[in-house]
DNA sequence: GCTTGAGGTTGCTCTCGGGCAACGACAGGA
DNA sequence: TCCTGTCGTTGCCCGAGAGCAACCTCAAGC
């Protein structure tokens, strides 16, 4: 089913980091955390900084996004509240941030510093299983979003990022979800550009798929989106046309 | 750098899931495995098969891949000696393998079923963390490779694929190293078609920068291949052809 | 030697989507 | 109210690379 499908947005499933624990384990863990709040905007951790910090995402919404040596910065994925940000502060040799984390809402972190998650993980090895379970959903949801990139067009990427944000940050309203996002971020998230955006948009609200307002989207009806038919419009004449005969 | 570039086809680094095991320790997991040798193109483990076993690659070379839906392969890494496979296996609640693991050439392993293997992670929470640190290894190596599939052009995909490949199945001989690869595996590696492989690879060989058999190819000199110079042919004549006036 | 088939090559065409320019439209500030 | 900047739109052009057809060329098997 095509709606089966994850891309690059949202990872498909979220396993806390304390499940296992016992409430007297999940205490003491919670209660060695300090509460820090982070404004819309603002960067939590930074690519290449040292891994020194452990964040769980307690309230609020974040972006995860890469950047390369040209500066490109690509969009990678958006995380709602439970999960857990700096995975990296755990491994035994000091490290470095794969990826900068930013808050895409004003949130609210549970912060553990190196030191103290790496004493509480020696005490409960199941932290670290945990983690390593949190990884091989990153590493699944890497291998959707490698095979989307690689084999899925503009206007699919386009559709799969739209419906798999909404399911993060979409706002229930009368006749959809409604995202608070600008073409250009879609663009990002699609890996397409925000004219190809423009174009794909106003083509589904055409349709009644969506509809648009300056930085938000209400999304009427994914399945149109989804749906294979959006691709087709003149397909059947294709090829008759070119042939000169 | 461009050199410090890392692709779709080698992880940076590579660290044994045994380091930091006393003597003791290492003897007694090694010898809770069982070894079992695989020839050359064999399946070691099915994409969505249940993860039931840990496999160390003791000697030999082996390709991990990804395929979607549709059925389209996606070449992920190839792995050397030293790696494990299958770490799916090592996780609290049971899973299946996110890729398939095939044998490149005649391979020996060292297997460990999933109870065993759970079994020494809680005596040694050690091999945990170590399996923490490979993942994290994944990940960056995904990132690389996801930022290279998106920011670089066919012919930048292909030169890293080749060079990276050499690392890995690269034999000494005089003036470079020979690689065993059809045109077809190097065009599934930098996701290209084996007709632009074709292209690139008979431009490559006609500057020297390598030479083409049948199913292999000497890599004389990597830094023509990788040089910004070897993409720039009639780079300025462009616009001024173009402008009409 | 000949045959066969997989692997490789080359010219050609076509499509997708990137990129730019120019314009339009909405929101917030004074 | 107007101004200004950001965001979005649309038309146009163009290039990278996919895809196909036809062909070439080895190597293995007989």
């Amino acid at each position: 089913m095509r709606t089966s499908r994850i891309f690059a947005v949202c990872k498909k499933s979220c396993s806390c980091f304390l499940d296992g624990l016992d409430p007297a384990a999940v205490n003491n863990v919670l209660s060695a955390a300090t509460e820090r709040r982070f404004p819309a905007k603002s960067v939590i951790a930074n690519q290449g900084g040292s891994a020194n910090h452990l964040f769980l995402l307690a309230k609020g919404r974040a972006r995860l996004s890469f950047t390369t040596q040209e500066g490109k910065e690509i969009s990678l994925v958006w995380l709602a509240q439970g999960e857990i940000l700096g995975g990296m502060a755990l491994l035994s040799k000091p490290s470095y941030y794969l990826v900068t984390t930013e808050a895409v809402e004003a949130s609210t972190m549970l912060v553990w510093d190196r030191p103290t998650i790496r004493r509480l993980a020696k005490s409960y090895p199941q932290i670290l299983e945990n983690a390593l379970l949190t990884a091989s959903e990153y590493l699944a949801w890497y291998c959707a979003a490698h095979a989307a990139m690689i084999t899925e067009n503009a206007q699919q990427r386009l559709s799969q990022a739209i419906v798999c944000l909404a399911r993060v940050i979409g706002r229930e309203v009368s006749g959809g979800l409604e995202l608070d996002v600008t073409n250009e971020v879609l663009a990002s998230v699609a890996h397409i550009t925000p004219f190809t955006a423009s174009r794909l948009l106003s083509k589904w609200q055409s349709r009644g798929a969506i509809s648009k307002r300056r930085g938000k989207i209400v999304l009427h009806s994914p399945e149109v989106l989804l749906s294979p038919l959006s691709e087709t419009r003149s397909l059947p004449v294709r090829h008759a046309a070119v042939d000169p005969r």
